[in-house]
DNA sequence: GAATTACTCGATAATTGTTTTCTATAAAAA
DNA sequence: TTTTTATAGAAAACAATTATCGAGTAATTC
């Protein structure tokens, strides 16, 4: 992994710094999908002097070079994800937090679309919002 | 048409003005879905004192009395839908238009997923992005 | 119809997420 | 090393959206 993004910066000619792994890094060990803030206030204790900018910086390229995805819940900012393959999200409108959803197949899905609207499909995004498990108990109490 | 969004205003307490009636009006008649500023551009003509709070305001009220919704589809502003069954949508990266997607079947894919995820479900987006049949042409030429 | 009340318009200012600018500095190349 | 070039980060700029507030106006009451 280390590896990967260290090879995958440099071969399209962007440097390799502390920032960008221990961003990079950050992201690849959270299934949580934080912001851009919440990745900036979660390093600031091993990077004192790190900057939003920087984050969103790096987010950039990290987005170009096929390291991370972009999602728009919805919600007032965006959220990262560096789980490359394509799966909807679901987000608690209670407590604010996204989750994968996993083992549904979108093939079926996306080919009836592109037939009928004759648009090549490049991509998409689903996002379900509810209350998760954890919030219906809460509130049924 | 008319009379629908009158009363709903009044028995929601709203007053009804000639601003409210004609964002409405205009939102109501096209399928371009546009976003704030492409309504305040329309209807400045004959708007002359239209401002684009006025256009943000009446979208909060017009939201919340169920006659639009508001789409995010990836993009850096909010579009609006007069149009209230939920449906998928398709923006065109190339020219930027979005579209509709009709005749497709959700709910057994949303069942799907509530049941896979235990999350109650109280609605969902789609967004699909590619390149409509105009810019495949255009292209290919 | 007139007076009262409460809501609304729209100019302006504020806010928020994101991007840009600029310069010392760190990483890569020589 | 030394040189070259891209980057980090502070600060300012931006753009979409929201809040504020006084004057105007619709709805309600008399």
């Amino acid at each position: 992994m280390e590896v990967c993004i260290t090879s995958l910066l440099r071969d399209k000619g962007f440097k390799v710094t502390p920032q960008r792994l221990a961003i990079y890094n950050m992201l690849s060990s959270t299934k949580s999908h934080p912001n851009a803030e919440m990745i900036f206030n979660e390093l600031q204790a091993m990077y004192p002097t790190m900057s939003l900018a920087t984050v969103y910086k790096t987010m950039e390229i990290l987005k170009e070079i096929g390291l991370v995805q972009v999602l728009n819940a919805g919600e007032d900012s965006f959220r990262y994800d560096a789980v490359m393959t394509n799966h909807p999200h679901v987000r608690c409108t209670e407590c604010g937090q996204v989750e994968d959803v996993y083992d549904i197949n979108i093939d079926a899905f996306v080919n009836e679309v592109s037939q009928g609207t004759k648009y090549q499909i490049m991509g998409q995004q689903f996002y379900f919002h509810g209350i998760c498990p954890a919030c219906q108990r809460k509130n049924s109490n």
